[in-house]
DNA sequence: TATATACCCGACTATTTTAGTCAAGTTTAA
DNA sequence: TTAAACTTGACTAAAATAGTCGGGTATATA
């Protein structure tokens, strides 16, 4: 059970542009530079953001990236879903009848992990941008 | 984000194991049926349940296996770790100063996801195995 | 004591996912 | 006009995962 390094990054950036977004969009190439991350794996991110309306692009010379809203506004959950981040702790289909053990019924654990995976995503639906931004550490 | 198989199994045999385990041991080829989980991998699985003292095994005809504790102290968090399921949110080696993007201190986002490992980890060690025993779904 | 039942163990492989690159654009402020 | 910056799809290497195979060993019971 682990995080994806795509969504690691796709929190970060964000977190280096609600930093640094007080008047001029901010370029790729800045968050590239001070997070450490390719500059060619931010464009891709970049793009599923402004797709699901996180980030607005400003295209041109002094172009780059806003936030779409507040940085206090930005739920987490938000940008995982934008990059594809799935949260997956059931072994069969959502909506389907089927248990992960192609039987025609929900297996013996299905419950607890559902109430896991809840209690994950509630996790990420409380937390906002903002609340990463005021954390101590910089760099 | 997702569960592995694996650990969906142990969890799945392990409460299968304890909801069966009232007087005889119980063979892996009846968990195997009844829950629909290849034999083999089962094996696989009760092997490191058995060094990591959930189980224990009894050899021999009318051998099996039996919970090595009562289902009630039985941590989710044991199964998991004795079938070495990592939680790993951040992506950084965990006592290095080294940071995920290979520099010398800690990511921006790094303390966040810390949480967020913690807030994972505290379901996996409130949860015991009785509490999936006793959820209504039967099969 | 023979034997079937059931545990024990390492090695192997196919599949899927993930991380990240490449190349070739288009747009627009200066 | 041009350089900076965004846009897009396709591609690849590496890692993790799920699960099999084959050949063991131990022991209760008939
Ligand atoms: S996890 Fe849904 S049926 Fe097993
Ligand atoms: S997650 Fe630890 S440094 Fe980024």
């Amino acid at each position: 059970m682990k995080l994806s390094s795509k969504s690691r990054y796709a929190v970060m950036a964000l977190t280096d542009l609600a930093k640094f977004n007080t008047k001029d969009p901010v370029t790729l190439r800045d968050i590239s530079l001070r997070q450490g991350i390719s500059l060619v794996y931010l464009e891709q991110l970049f793009l599923k953001l402004k797709k699901n309306n996180i980030v607005k692009s400003i295209r041109g010379k002094k172009g780059g990236y806003i936030l779409n809203k507040k940085a206090s506004e930005v739920k987490i959950s938000d940008i995982l879903l934008a990059v594809d981040e799935k949260i997956k702790t059931i072994g069969c289909k959502k909506n389907s009848k089927e248990g992960c053990n192609g039987r025609s019924s929900k297996c013996i654990t299905h419950d607890f992990w559902e109430e896991l995976e809840d209690h994950i995503c509630d996790f990420f639906k409380k937390k906002k941008l903002e609340d990463l931004i005021n954390q101590t550490r910089f760099n």
